[in-house]
DNA sequence: CTGTTAGCGCATTCAA
DNA sequence: TTGAATGCGCTAACAG
C-alpha cells in the first residue's frame, strides 16, 4: 500500500525544494545550506525512511556504482572465492558486484562479453576462458567508454591493451616441479583443464620446459586434456589409467585444484594409493585444499591480492576525471608453491 | 565516441515514430503494424546496433527482469550451486538472477535483507540463516509489493506467510540414521553448522529423537555447535576429540557437508580412520563430496528440483494479474540420503 | 495502423 | 543560498 518515497515527498516535508534536498542528502561540497535546513531534510528523510531510487539515479547520472565480474564458473571454488573476495574489495569502495557466470560455455561467454557494455555496470573484472581470443575485442573496448580489466594465469608475450593483473605461474610451478624432481620422480602427467574448442596455451610447453631443464625428456610427460570439471578430470584420467596399465606417471600436475581432485579419485578407484603411488599437484589452493581427507598440494594464486589490485585498477579508471585517459597498466603476482600430502617420494 | 543509440534513433532511421518502433521490437501483440514496416524497424535496430537501455525501461515500467538470491556464503559449495541452478532456472524464464551474499555475517544479513525492496529486482528468492527469526518481517512482505519465496531445510510447524520451498529433511536423516544403526553404531556425534548467535532450530533435537526411537539414549549422543566453515568445523571437533580419548562417538552427522569435510579432516589429523574408527555424514551433497579422496556420505538436497520450484512460485507471483494476491504456497522436497565411503561398520 | 504527449525519480542547469 | 525548469531513455496513454 505505502507508496514508494520520493525525494520529492522529502523536499515537501523538509519544506525546501526537491534540489535542495537532493544537494544536501548527497552531501554534495557546493551546498551551503544552513546547519537547520541541512537537519530538516535529513530528518524528514529519515522520518519517511526515504530511499534513493538507483534507477532513477543510474538513468540520469550515468553511474551505477556497481562493477560486473565474468568468470568461467559459479560452481568452482576458485571462482567463487574469486567473486567473494572482489566482492569484499569493491564494496570497501563503495561499488556493488555483479556476477556474470559463463556456466562453463564458450558460446555463453562470447554472449555476455558482447553484452557487456550493455550491462548496469561502471567497469567490468574479466576472468576469461584464454584471454588471447579476446585480444581484439578487448582493444576495442580501451576505445570505448567502459573500463575493464582482464585476470588471468601466466603473463602474455604481449602486453593487453587494457588494465590487467597476471599470477604469476612460472615461481610456483618451478617449485613444484623442483619439489618432485628431488623426490625422485621421473615420470609425469600434465592435466590441462579446458572448455571445449579451447587451445592449450602455452601451458604445457611451460611445464614441458621447465622438465626438460631438469632432465626429463618430452616422451616421459603426458598431456592430458580434461575439461574443467571434477568429473572430467576423473573420467579423462581414469581412461588414461586403464589404457596405461604399466609406464605410468608417479606424479600429475592438474591446471586448477578441481582437476587434480578428479584426477586424485580416479587414481584411488584404480587402485593407486596417493602419494605413495602418485603424487599430485594442483594450482589455485582453493580453501577446501587443506581439508580434503588427502590434503592438495597446490600452486597458491593470491586471491585477495588479485581481487584488491584489480578493484584498485577499475576504480581508479572509473572514476579518474572523464578527459583524462589512463595507459593501461599491468600488475603481476607471484604464486607459491604448497605442498602438502598429495605429494611424496615415489615408491621406487 | 560513438554515442549510445537510442530507440529515437532507431526509428528516425526507420521512418516510424518513437513509440512505433518500441511496440513493434517489444513484439507487443496488438501492434498491427504492417510486415514492411516491422522489417524496416528491426533492420535499423540491427544496423545502428541498438541496445534498450535496461535502466529507462526499469524506470518507466517498474519492472526489472531480474530476480535476487540471497545466500549465506557464497564460498561454501552448496550456496554457489544453488545460485547456479537457480540462475539456470530464471534464466529460462527470461530474468536474470542478482546474488545478495551474506558472507557468512548475521548483521551482513540483516542489512541485506532489510534493503531487499530497495534492490532492483522483481522479487527474491531468500535462503536465511533462520526463517523463524524473520517471520514477522515476511509476514510484512507479504503485505508489500516484492514478491519472496523461502528455501530451507525442515518444514516449520507453522506454515510461513510467504512462498516458500523445503527440503524435508526426516526422509534422509531417518534413513541416515538407520543406516548407521545397523552396522552396529552405538555412539554419536551431531555437529551443527550456525552462524554466530544463531539457534539451534530443531535439528538436534529431531536427530536425538531418531536415535531414542532406535533405543539409543541421548547419553551417547555429543551435540557440537560449530561455525559452517570448514575450519571451525575442524578445529571444534579437534578440541572434542582432545578432551575425550576415549568414549568417543563412532558416527558423526554433520549439518552440511563442508562441516562434515572438516571434521574428517580432524579425525584423521588425530589419527583416525574413515569408516573404521568413524563414520561420516554430511548433508547438501555437495558435487564435491562424491570425488573426494574417501567419498562422503550425505543427504542429498534436489537442487534442481528446490530452484526450479522457486522459480515457477516466484515468476507466477510477479507475472500474475496486479490485483490478484495468491495464497502463500508451500511445495516439499524429500532428502536422499546417499551412502559412500565415509560410512561403514564399526570395528567393535 | 501511426504519431503526439506525458511522465517514471532524480540531478542539474539556470534564475531568483 | 534556494526554487523552477529540463531531460536521461523508455513505455503507455491517448488521439489521429
Amino acid at each position: 500500500m505505502n507508496k514508494r518515497i520520493r525525494l520529492k515527498d522529502v523536499a515537501e516535508k523538509a519544506g525546501v525544494a526537491v534540489n535542495t534536498a537532493s544537494t544536501i542528502l548527497n552531501r554534495r561540497p557546493n551546498s551551503w545550506a544552513s546547519k537547520d535546513t541541512e537537519a530538516r531534510v535529513f530528518q524528514a528523510a529519515k522520518e519517511l525512511g526515504y530511499r534513493p531510487s538507483k534507477t532513477a539515479r543510474a538513468l540520469r547520472s550515468g553511474r551505477y556504482h556497481t562493477i560486473g565480474l565474468l568468470i568461467q564458473d559459479l560452481t568452482n571454488p576458485f571462482f567463487s572465492t574469486l567473486a567473494d573476495e572482489l566482492e569484499s574489495a569493491v564494496e570497501e569502495r563503495g561499488y556493488d558486484l555483479l556476477v556474470e557466470n559463463c556456466r562453463s560455455s564458450l558460446v555463453r561467454e562470447k554472449h555476455l562479453f558482447a553484452d557487456l557494455d550493455d550491462l548496469e555496470v561502471d567497469g567490468s573484472v574479466l576472468w576469461l576462458s584464454d584471454n588471447e581470443v579476446f585480444r581484439k575485442e578487448l582493444a576495442e573496448m580501451a576505445e570505448g567508454r567502459h573500463p575493464v580489466v582482464v585476470l588471468g594465469n601466466g603473463i602474455p608475450e604481449k602486453a593487453y591493451p587494457v588494465d590487467a593483473v597476471f599470477s604469476d605461474f612460472t615461481q610456483g610451478l618451478s617449485d613444484a616441479v623442483d619439489a618432485l624432481c628431488s623426490l625422485g620422480h621421473k615420470r609425469f602427467a600434465f592435466v590441462s583443464a579446458l572448455a571445449e574448442g579451447q587451445a592449450d596455451g602455452n601451458r604445457p610447453r611451460l611445464f614441458q620446459e621447465m622438465l626438460a631443464a631438469r632432465g626429463v625428456p618430452a616422451a616421459n610427460i603426458d598431456v592430458l586434456r580434461t575439461g574443467h570439471t571434477v568429473e572430467s578430470a576423473c573420467e579423462t584420467f581414469a581412461a588414461f589409467l586403464r589404457q596405461r596399465p604399466d609406464e605410468r606417471p608417479t606424479a600429475l600436475l592438474a591446471m586448477n585444484d578441481l582437476s587434480a581432485i578428479g584426477a586424485m579419485r580416479a587414481a584411488i578407484e584404480a587402485g593407486l594409493s596417493i602419494p605413495a603411488d602418485l603424487s599430485v599437484v594442483g594450482v589455485d589452493d582453493v580453501p577446501l585444499s587443506s581439508y580434503l581427507p588427502i590434503t592438495l598440494s597446490s600452486i597458491r594464486q593470491r586471491y585477495k591480492k588479485i581481487t584488491r589490485a584489480a578493484a584498485n585498477l577499475l576504480i581508479s579508471r572509473i572514476e579518474a576525471a572523464e578527459g583524462l585517459s589512463l595507459p593501461p597498466r599491468q600488475e603481476v603476482f607471484a604464486t607459491v608453491y604448497t605442498p602438502r600430502e598429495s605429494v611424496g617420494p615415489t615408491k621406487g
